[in-house]
DNA sequence: CGTCGAGACGACATCGATGTAGTTCGAATT
DNA sequence: AATTCGAACTACATCGATGTCGTCTCGACG
């Protein structure tokens, strides 16, 4: 269902461009190997990252969360929670970080039920509207072709 | 019942074993004007500053907020909205920090509606927890007496 | 082949939040 | 009033995350 033929892959800048980070920022967490991109490591000058579609999923939900206020090192752990659940329907799933760790509800009611006896803060994203997202910056990025010459300035934005 | 009358007031230090940060991080909340106590700021050294009931609820909101990752400057603006609504009754009460703002939710049906329209991340904070734990620290804290003789301002509301 | 550009790398600077240590003052106690 | 103690103050160090800049290297293309 997912556009997504054999498997895109991004280069460093264009995730950046996707999710609307800093090529600094993408570029640290992977060094710190915060999140590694899964297609390519940088193997030293001049070497090249790829990216997979679930990595720039990924950075936009670090993203997220990193908009919300949460830090990189539970945003982290949030993420590995997520990389579990890449098998669901995540379309229709929140990601929630709990006080004692992350769980993936696929309804409101699992929500509900884990707000019900948690003490603590919980810290909640609807993926649906970041899948969402990312579609749309996907094909908003060159036609919706993720390789070729690096799709072209986007107006610079 | 018999406890926690009208206006108790806490010592600094006294705040921070109630609600488990460092005195540091609590000097550094009031100098920079995150959290100022209601009752009496510092004016120099050998001087004391007086914390609230609500303070001390809001330092705990606080601390709960940085647990789950959040920056201080987000806490603090969701603490703001704490404030606006201190009058309701908070132990059935959530804060809802949203990507465009902070509110207060007053049943699981609100905050459902909220996450269901959104887009971002959420942070919620069920308050009725907080404040358990804060009653139960308090009473663990010399009988539920906040100090002897120490100032007791109307400091109103 | 030699040039060139994109992107990784390295060494810094910065900024917010906090820890540590020592100093100084206000106020309660003597 | 003098002592003492607690708490605020000051100055510095640290740590994570990021910005900046300059360098290096791979791969493409002339």
């Amino acid at each position: 269902m997912t556009t997504r033929s054999t498997e895109q892959s991004y280069s460093g800048p264009q995730v950046c461009r996707l999710v609307g980070i800093t090529y600094r920022q993408l570029d640290y967490w992977a060094r710190t190997g915060l999140l590694v991109p899964s297609l390519a490591s940088a193997t030293g000058s001049g070497s090249k990252r790829r990216y997979d579609y679930t990595d720039v999923l990924e950075v936009k939900v670090i993203k997220s969360l990193l908009d919300a206020g949460v830090s990189l090192q539970r945003a982290r752990r949030a993420v590995d929670c997520l990389r579990d659940g890449l098998g669901q329907d995540l379309a229709s799933t929140s990601l929630v970080l709990t006080p004692t760790g992350s769980v993936l509800a696929r309804s409101n009611g699992e929500i509900v039920d884990l707000l019900q006896g948690g003490q603590g803060v919980f810290n909640i994203v609807p993926l649906a509207s970041v899948i969402d997202d990312l579609q749309a910056d996907i094909v908003a990025l060159g036609d919706g072709r993720a390789e070729g010459p690096a799709a072209r300035h986007p107006a610079t934005a």
